[in-house]
DNA sequence: TACCAAACTTGATAAATATCAATTTTATAC
DNA sequence: GTATAAAATTGATATTTATCAAGTTTGGTA
């Protein structure tokens, strides 16, 4: 991504010539930027205009980058912004009474976070990077008052939420119902479908995030987590080395995992 | 709540001098009844006047009452309307793979259904009532434009679908951390704490959902289920007669459950 | 390069819960 | 009211996964 930088030394013209380029770089560097984003269609509708794309633009502010494990927000702050994830990817969890964290999830490049703090106007859960990652921050007041206006941006807002709470109660479904070695099935083949659909391999792959993480987020100890890596790779359904991950074999996994045909192919983008 | 019906042998006249007071009844009525709704606020806001509260009146319908078994709608069924229950209880469902269900969620007074069919613009779950039912339909189409009208309404839908991710994390974190009893004790404070907050005991109650269904929905088997209501009852946590529960010492039944502070005092009616 | 801490793996054992089987209770229909 | 099916309970056993313990690999850093 292009950047200008404006300098002292730089005369008011000069300046304002500047950020009239600037704008411009800007504006296209979003559409580049959002392009595999699940704000896409958010971002760019089909029959958004340059007004209304610039009203969006405006609103949304790009974050410093976050180094690994410094975190985007913390438990209780205050809810002000959603968050889009550009590149890199982080984990959400919560305390729970005895100390622990529990993962609630994990964040990849053009996916969504903050959405579960609206309700009571503070977070919830905390978000970590788990390596270098860059985010862009939509002020929620502004992103609320901007889907007043625009109403391909409030649909859009209601279908991402609603595909969050359908994702969530995927999730309840795995870690009620489903053995050790279909969780993992099922974790790796949502990370794989995930990957895809920002125009990633979906056959091979890096794991950002510890085995423990893994196995907090889904329900099992990290050595059972571990001894089904190895069991999968006994069984040439995957190849493993350490965050490395190779999909060997799909089929098999979608059956242990146990999957609806729905979520087979969704190759919606959000 | 009063119903007035026209006859056949009404003229004309007394016809629309009736419909025009069915229309203030109906006006009050929904007043009454949506006062320990979860739409509450977005029924009524705060600064809602006249005007605004008969556009909201005219989008909502009343379905006629669902008796036990019935559904409200199928899995894969067309999304067209958000719903709310009046009266009664659902389960929520989801095929799985091997021909089992599993129960997604219940729906007691004042709670919403179908939220999560937005995304996808299909029920991803069927909704079957577990006891004579009556149910508010609200277009979704007609949901969204008036949204776009009133700020307020728009803000309370995205409220509402925020706590709804924020409880089914709570209950992944149940499902994937918690021991059967911490499962169980969750569950029925869970119920206990959505009956107070639509005006009725918290400390006595008749579940309308049967133990299979607690069983499948808390990731358990049914056996185990009633191995813990009788464990419950031996430590006189609890009393249980079939439906009908008393809720004896809450306190440990917190500790039991492990919840969370932040769930303890939820007064909030939504 | 070598050291150290953290992450990961592997094995043995224990604990929790599912499964199987039998019985009792309750609900529903005739 | 009785028959029959469904739901719930209880006990015995099997299975899964957690826990405990020990060792190995990796990555960061002096």
């Amino acid at each position: 991504m292009q950047q200008i930088t404006a300098t002292e030394l730089q005369t008011k013209a000069q300046r304002t010539k500047i950020r009239q380029n600037k704008k411009v770089l800007d504006l296209h560097a979003v559409k580049v930027a959002c392009k595999e984003c699940s704000l896409h269609q958010l971002c760019l509708p089909r029959s958004i205009n340059g007004a209304d794309l610039e009203k969006l633009d405006n609103i949304i502010e790009r974050k410093r980058p976050l180094k690994r494990n410094e975190h985007l927000f913390q438990v209780g702050e205050s809810f002000q912004s959603i968050y889009v994830v550009r590149s890199g990817s982080l984990k959400t969890y919560s305390p729970t009474v005895d100390g622990q964290e529990q993962v609630t999830g994990f964040h990849l490049p053009g996916e969504l976070l903050g959405l579960d703090a609206i309700g009571k106007g503070k977070h919830p859960c905390a978000a970590k990077a788990l390596e270098t990652t860059s985010i862009c921050e939509v002020p929620f007041e502004n992103l609320e008052s901007l889907s007043q206006e625009l109403p391909t941006l409030q649909h859009q807002l209601l279908r991402l939420m609603s595909k969050e709470i359908f994702d969530d109660q995927e999730l309840m479904l795995l870690l009620g119902k489903k053995t050790a070695e279909a969780r993992l099935s099922a974790f790796l083949l949502s990370i794989s479908l995930r990957f895809k659909q920002r125009g990633f391999s979906s056959i091979e792959f890096y794991l950002s995030m510890s085995r423990n993480d893994i196995a907090n987020y889904l329900g099992l100890a990290v050595e059972t987590v571990s001894r089904m890596f190895t069991r999968f790779q006994e069984d040439g359904l995957i190849e493993v080395e350490r965050k490395h991950i190779v999909i060997k074999n799909r089929e098999v996994m979608r059956q242990i995992a146990g999957m609806n045909e729905c979520c087979e192919d969704d190759t919606q983008v959000n």
